[in-house]
DNA sequence: ATTTATAATTGGAATAGTTCTTGATATAAC
DNA sequence: GTTATATCAAGAACTATTCCAATTATAAAT
C-alpha cells in the first residue's frame, strides 16, 4: 500500500512546458498540488497550502495559474452551483458526485460505449463542445 | 399559431398556495414571469420585468421569491460556470445546452428509457438526489 | 554577458452577484 | 380588533473573482 499524503514524498516531475504553456515556479507548484490531492481543491486551498512552499505566492496568481492551466487544457475547472470554483487534473471525460454527508466530490466516469449524443435529446443540428454533469447526493454507510 | 409575448395576454391563473407556498403577490408574478418567459431569465431580469407590474418591488425580494420558489420545488435554478443563476419552470427532468452563438439556452430531455445511473459509473451505492447537466455548443445555420 | 523586450507575479483596489440586516408592511390567528 | 407571524424594501455587507499598476523574472537579441 502507498502511503497518500506522505511527509516526504517523491516528487512528481513537471516538464518545462505542458500544451504550450511554460511551466513557471508558480504554475509548476499549483499543478503539482493538484495531481497530488485529487480532493478538487477551490483556488484558496490550491493557495494555501502552496504558499506552504512559495511563500510570497499571492491567490492573484494561484487565480492567474489555474485559468492559464485551464485554458491549455491542463487541468479543468468544475463549479457546483454557485460555490467557489474548484480544480480537477483528471482530463478523462467525466462528471462529479458530490457526497452531501462528507462533503467529497468523486469522479464518475461514463459506462464503456456510452455516447451522451445518444442519451439526450439534443436541439437539432447541436454541435456539442463541453458536457458538465453533476450529481448530489449520498453514499448510505451499510 | 399562438403569439410568443403578447401585449395583453390571458393571464396563467397561479393559485392562492403551491407546494406548501403561499402566494404573495410578488411571488405570483415573479411565478407568472418565469412560466411565460421560458428563456431561462437570470434574478435580475426577472427583478426589471416584475417591477414593471410591481413598481417598489426591491431586487431582494426576487431573490427571496426565487429562493423561496426553489426550495419548495416550484421552479429550479440552473448555473452555467460562474454566472449568475438563472430560473427555470420546467420540472421534468432535464438539462441545458447553451448554444455559444445565439445565447439561448434550450432545454434538453433524456431520449425515452434512458436511466442515467445505468449510464454513468457512479461510486457504489450512491443515492443521487439532484441532477445537473449542462452543455455547451453552437447550433450551425446552414 | 549585457541590454532589451516580453511575460508573469504581487498586493491591493475594484467588481458583481448574492445575502444579510433592520425597520416597515401585510397577512393570519385568535 | 388585537396580537403574532411572515414577508417586503432598501441599503449595507459579504465573498469569490478580476482588474490594475508596479515590480520581478524570463527569453531574445546583440
Amino acid at each position: 500500500m502507498v502511503s497518500k499524503t506522505p511527509e516526504i514524498s517523491q516528487e512528481i516531475e513537471i516538464p518545462d512546458e505542458i500544451s504550450g504553456l511554460r511551466m513557471t515556479a508558480q504554475r509548476r507548484e499549483v499543478y503539482r498540488f493538484l495531481q497530488q490531492e485529487r480532493n478538487h481543491p477551490t483556488a484558496n486551498e490550491v493557495f494555501m497550502r502552496v504558499k506552504e512552499r512559495l511563500p510570497n505566492l499571492s491567490l492573484a496568481t494561484v487565480y492567474n495559474c489555474l485559468e492559464a492551466l485551464v485554458q491549455h487544457g491542463i487541468i479543468r475547472q468544475v463549479n457546483f452551483d454557485r460555490e467557489s470554483s474548484r480544480y480537477c487534473p483528471n482530463l478523462s471525460e467525466h462528471g462529479h458526485f458530490h457526497d452531501a454527508t462528507t462533503g467529497i466530490i468523486h469522479d464518475v466516469g461514463f459506462k464503456p460505449g456510452i455516447n451522451l449524443a445518444d442519451v439526450l435529446d439534443l436541439p437539432a443540428g447541436a454541435l456539442v463542445e463541453d458536457i458538465e454533469i453533476t450529481l448530489r447526493g449520498k453514499i448510505p454507510t451499510i
